[in-house]
DNA sequence: GTCAAAATGAGAATGATTCTCAAAATGATT
DNA sequence: AATCATTTTGAGAATCATTCTCATTTTGAC
């Protein structure tokens, strides 16, 4: 069962600040635990999976799988990000691993489509599109 | 160094032929490693990951990788599956967790739109759409 | 302040995937 | 069919991200 954070503590505020200190870069869980420790700031490992597991559920942080064996990336998505308003897709260059942000309508189509004709509800923040970047596609 | 495969091998066409007949499902390298051991079959688990990473990169064999805490999943899709010339997408329930096969000529159009529009090269197969299914959206 | 419920953290456990390296198989060449 | 360099295999160990355990601490309602 998920930390469905019902109280207020002192390292879900520390955590959501890092997040957001380093907004506009995607970062693993153990590279914030690592952060953590090597400052001296009283966060451990395991609080770091579950607060970043919790603002994935509330949608505040996103998180992107790349490969099977490389860890998993999040990022910041909250209201004072820089990716906050418009729903904002992403694209991640499956060879570079660079991460775009898409603004789109057309995109945005996708979405009532798959509502309207496959009943499914997408969720754009969680969702990413892996493929290959004008770079590395060349 | 990925076994790039210039031996003909007798396992590299037991995992072939089995994928073969598996075809439609998803299955992950365990399945298919724990398969051949309790059947008897001569193909022990690095072969079985190692001809898997060949099979995809000779674009037989597709894998997919759906969450950060399960295994990859893999699937035939060579000349004679039937999945063979159309686009396939994936649309993973947040909440029951079901997989649903979608194929569908306007979520192609996603693909040239990608491409014309915003210069990326999608990669259908690596791309899950996150959200909620019929049932759990109600 | 009391107290039940929730969150934390150190370390252990899990589990998928990759690595190691000696032995076996492959296929080209005699 | 014997040789031989190269490749592949497999059993088990190693890796490493992530989750679990559970005793301790913290939280917030009363």
């Amino acid at each position: 069962m998920p930390s469905r954070s019902k109280y207020k503590t002192r390292q879900k505020e520390i955590v959501v600040n890092y997040l957001k200190s380093v907004s506009g870069t995607h970062i693993t869980a153990g590279d914030v635990a690592r952060h953590f420790k090597e400052q001296g700031i009283p966060v451990g490992q395991a609080t770091v999976y579950r607060q970043l597991e919790s603002l994935v559920d509330q949608g505040l942080v996103n998180k992107y799988i790349i490969d099977s064996n490389s860890p998993a990336c999040f990022e910041y998505t909250g209201a004072d990000s820089h990716l906050q308003g418009e729903s904002c897709f992403h694209c991640k260059c499956e060879k570079c691993g660079k991460l775009i942000h898409l603004h789109c309508d057309q995109l945005e189509e996708i979405q009532a489509h798959l509502d309207r004709e496959h009943q499914f509800k997408l969720d754009p923040f969680r969702t990413v599109f892996y493929g290959l970047c004008e770079q590395c596609s060349r």
